[in-house]
DNA sequence: TACCAGGAAACAC
DNA sequence: GTGTTTCATGGT
């Protein structure tokens, strides 16, 4: 655990002796496109529905908009709190090249997000820049999902794979996405009918082929371990290995996962001196090295070398 | 104008 | 299996 205790706070909750939790680490580390800071020290995410406010008063944080019962079945399980990071860092900082970036970003939590939702966040993050993601993720949201209402402004649920399924290739291309709203499009279909399938396969005895479409079914691929989870994610369209590597560590609890893009590839050369690696080499190298904490290490090691540009000749 | 952004698919070998 | 080329788009 990486809190105290629970306080009741006007609205909201708040987490006393809380630990290893800066929201600008946490929501500006890459891992998420649906946090925006709305004044220093305070950000407002859409998560499951649900509108949040996040603020940081000195050493405590206080999560606004949410129950008791929220927070225990949803939240508390979303910032990753049962984890103590302190463990985490103390045995990454063993490795003096990492130590610098653990502390860099010291309040950095790995968050648990929903599958779909990252799926096609990450879909549409090939060679693209982050603000440009966020805003395409905002756009479907605000044309094919929920509207919510908070202090009087409306937000948007990120659409189900339902309601995403009605958007064609043509309406996603108009979103700005460009060549990736193909992939978006395939890759919503093949989640939607896994979905209907598994809910038909209660009440009748489906045909090979459909048995076969049941395997997109994110909750099954979720359960898979490491390396099967990695290959069939890359059954979607859109998804190779640095995609398959994020959404199995953001969004299925896969810690073991090294997603190497061109920020970590640097901060690989940067720091471990490892020039001419090929990405699937660098995956390797960083595996072997970091073992079961690999995806924290690429968190710190990324968010080091995105916020400080960092340049290998 | 060329280059870059949380890469993947198609293709060559 | 490993190494290139192409793919939209908007910002430097």
């Amino acid at each position: 655990m990486d809190y105290n205790h629970l306080e009741p706070s006007l609205g909201g909750l708040k987490l006393i002796g809380v630990r290893n939790f800066k929201p600008k680490h946490i929501f500006e580390c890459g891992q998420c496109f649906r946090w925006d800071m709305v004044k220093e020290g305070r950000y407002l995410g859409i998560v499951r529905g649900k509108v949040l406010e996040v603020s940081e008063e000195g050493s405590d944080i206080t999560l606004h908009n949410i129950t008791e019962e929220e927070f225990r079945d949803i939240f508390e399980y979303y910032f990753d709190l049962e984890r103590e990071y302190g463990l985490i860092k103390d045995e990454l900082s063993k490795d003096p090249l990492l130590k610098e970036s653990v502390e860099f970003g010291h309040g950095i939590r790995i968050l648990n997000q929903e599958p779909f939702e990252t799926l096609i966040s990450f879909i549409i993050s090939a060679n693209n820049g982050i603000p440009r993601i966020k805003a395409a993720v905002a756009k479907i949201s605000e044309q094919w999902g929920t509207p919510i209402s908070y202090n009087g402004s409306t937000y948007y649920a990120f659409p189900s794979p339902e309601q995403l399924s009605k958007a064609s290739e043509a309406d996603l291309r108009g979103i700005g996405i460009g060549f990736r709203a193909k992939y978006v499009h395939r890759t919503v279909r093949a989640v939607y009918e896994a979905e209907c399938l598994e809910r038909e396969s209660l009440s009748r005895k489906l045909s090979d082929d459909e048995a076969l479409s049941l395997e997109q079914s994110l909750d099954r691929i979720a359960s898979l371990p490491h390396k099967l989870c990695h290959n069939a994610l890359q059954c979607f369209e859109g998804v190779g290995p640095k995609v398959a590597d994020c959404i199995m560590l953001f969004s299925m609890g896969k810690q073991e996962a090294f997603p190497v893009d061109v920020w970590v590839k640097k901060a690989m050369s940067f720091f471990y001196k490892a020039p001419e690696m090929s990405l699937p080499k660098t995956r390797e190298f960083g595996q072997e090295k970091f073992g079961s904490l690999s995806g924290f290490a690429q968190q710190y090691l990324f968010y080091n070398a995105r916020e400080n540009k960092v340049k290998v000749e």
